[in-house]
DNA sequence: TAGTAAAAGTGGGAAAAAGTGGTGAAAGGT
DNA sequence: ACCTTTCACCACTTTTTCCCACTTTTACTA
């Protein structure tokens, strides 16, 4: 179960520390790919076959689209002894990673998101969608 | 079944003793979130596993920012041998929480209070507006 | 109701873990 | 073969975690 929030700053490498505690969740390697909402989804590798599963059994004429996305973006990357990660340019620019980084647990993935625009999307949230679907959850 | 009041302060590192009462009931290690008017929710780990499948059930297009927030909000907390817990930064400021801190019983969860707040929230409760509670549920 | 024992609370220090900057080796391209 | 870029690791700093020892409160008994 991936939970919390954390951030971390690129080095001048363009690297940065990703979190223990996800690590620990997530394995030795993991596959960082494109995600919604520009920010970038993080899957330990077993989740990502499971993914791989569902996107199979989709109807060619939906699963493409996703296939294309999901796949073409995807990069397996392993944390240096120090536990850092170095992503390609790729990602860093459909994401806005330019500087400060937030990654957070978001259940069966992470995400990993440009810390500006992390916050302006929690800002979204109002209080009153947030009690809404606490009462449907029973919160 | 999680009941009472008790009060605590912060000591220089941040850290505070949880009550014993409430540890007894909810174990080892349990889960911190963010709540309803800024408080902090606390949860059982099994209490928090419950929580956990209904929200994953939420639908993607719709919820995902709402899932963000309350998996990105947790973290799983274990006190010290001597029944204290550290909270993450990030959670004392969503709490307002500096020094004096009340922690309450409320059923099936625990709450994390700036006394101050907690008070004031009391003050609230007019008796109008519980009997018209009370009314609703047959009480 | 005072004395005593046990439990809970507090302050602080030491060890371990995580984070950061930088250097050198390997790989790849010209 | 040489230069550039990428990658892995070492050494140092900072943060976090864990636990000891002491104080205070609570509960129980005489």
């Amino acid at each position: 179960m991936l939970i919390g929030e954390y951030s971390s700053t690129l080095d001048v490498k363009g690297r940065f520390s990703f979190p223990s505690k996800l690590r620990e969740d997530l394995g030795e390697s993991f596959i960082v790919t494109k995600g919604l909402d520009e920010c970038l989804f993080v899957y330990s590798v077993e989740e990502w076959k499971r993914l791989e599963e569902k996107i199979k059994e989709l109807p060619m004429s939906k699963a493409r689209a996703m296939q294309r996305f999901l796949f073409a973006a995807a990069v397996e990357v392993q944390a240096d002894k120090q536990g850092r990660i170095l992503l390609t340019q790729r990602l860093r620019e459909y994401a806005h990673i330019d500087k400060d980084i937030t990654v957070i647990g978001a259940s069966y993935r992470a995400e990993i998101w440009n810390t500006e625009r992390w916050e302006a999307s929690c800002d979204e949230l109002t209080s009153d969608s947030l009690s809404e679907i606490m009462d449907e959850l029973g919160f």
